[in-house]
DNA sequence: CGTCTATTTGAATGTACTCAAAAGCGGTGG
DNA sequence: CCACCGCTTTTGAGTACATTCAAATAGACG
């Protein structure tokens, strides 16, 4: 049961854990089946979970009061998603988390994680190191915002998460790259609007 | 000699530890003197240490390949500072880290931070929040560079760190905030350039 | 197929940048 | 102690990157 499943997988790619500890391990995460447009993570409500996604896509994003949305992550296959600051903290939520497809996640608890840690030095030390990329990872992206234009980080993400591409609307990938639906649009058609100088 | 010191002070926040452990903890660490303008980073150079800054302030930026900088983060008493991804990866460093004023640091090499982390759950716990609480502040960032146009950043930040606004310089700040000097500055003084609409 | 949502296109506009130059400020040396 | 030099900040003017709004077109789903 424990051998093979991809949350084993994938916690041994950063600690060493024999049958026993996969068995527990596993048996921490709940799995859970998510339909297309469901959310999973809703403002102003608790966030006992953090979830890893077994097969599907996700989108977290916040809403601003003009009622524009941002994409702040995407999660498929392999990745994590949740409010993280309103999971770690344990407050309300201020983002949403939606299926972007017909999706299967295994969901873990807080109380379940800070119970695993405690229990096994290596379940802290793994959530430790997905924690540091995670940082890491965020601050890649902080640059990236800062030093390259919109046609940048557009190419940028392309060469980077070509899958993602894939299986994502275009007005989230947009606002993911901090830009206009209507100005990705003209960047994968190469027609920047020209601004005519003539009088 | 443990007890009392300012890193000391800081851990305890996290984690619980007895004097011994203080003193492990703190022995761990080198303290480091940095005259103004010295580099404790520099891009291409291997980063051996991540600091906790006693006294003083930094400032950790990338330079493009053309000429332009953009301040990644600031650190000034009580904050940590380095090439946080070369520093976690053990790459060569992609930016510059520069104190802005003298300084006092505590330098902690990358494989004695393993060592205390193996050596003991406590510590390795303690590294984890801060890299949680960290993963978390970069993610708040990145909505804010997605959702606040320039002068709600700019707004933002002096509600939230009326400090570092004293301390450290507009160029550094500006381009923390993803603008131009030219343009913080015209903000500071709320003479934003009307654009003139007459023929 | 019709409806709803997503994407594309056009045109006008705005936010923020660039370049250039002046003004302010701080340190250093005579 | 003041003058000078280098660096930072301010101001002005023109411009570009990217947005907004509106409308047309294309896709997805029942």
């Amino acid at each position: 049961m424990a051998e093979g499943s991809a949350i084993i997988d994938y916690i041994r790619r950063f600690v060493d854990i024999n049958e026993e500890e996969a068995s527990v391990f596993n048996t921490a995460f709940k799995k859970i089946f998510i339909k297309k447009r469901q959310f999973i993570v809703q403002p102003d409500f608790p966030v006992p979970n953090r979830y890893y996604v077994l097969q599907g896509a996700f989108r977290a994003y916040v809403v601003t009061e003009e009622g524009h949305d941002h994409t702040v992550s995407f999660a498929i296959d392999d990745w994590w998603i949740t409010d993280y600051n309103a999971y770690l903290y344990q407050q309300k939520a201020t983002m949403f988390v939606v299926a972007l497809e017909d999706s299967m996640v295994l969901a873990l608890d807080f109380t379940k994680e800070q119970e695993l840690k405690i229990q096994n030095p290596k379940f802290e030390t793994f959530f430790c190191r997905i924690a540091e990329r995670g940082l890491a990872y965020q601050q890649r992206r902080v640059i990236s915002n800062l030093t390259m234009t919109a046609e940048e980080r557009y190419q940028d993400f392309l060469n980077r998460y070509p899958l993602f591409v894939q299986r994502v609307p275009q007005y989230a990938l947009a606002s993911f790259l901090g830009m206009s639906t209507e100005y990705l649009s003209r960047l994968r058609n190469k027609r920047v609007t020209k601004t005519k100088n003539n009088i």
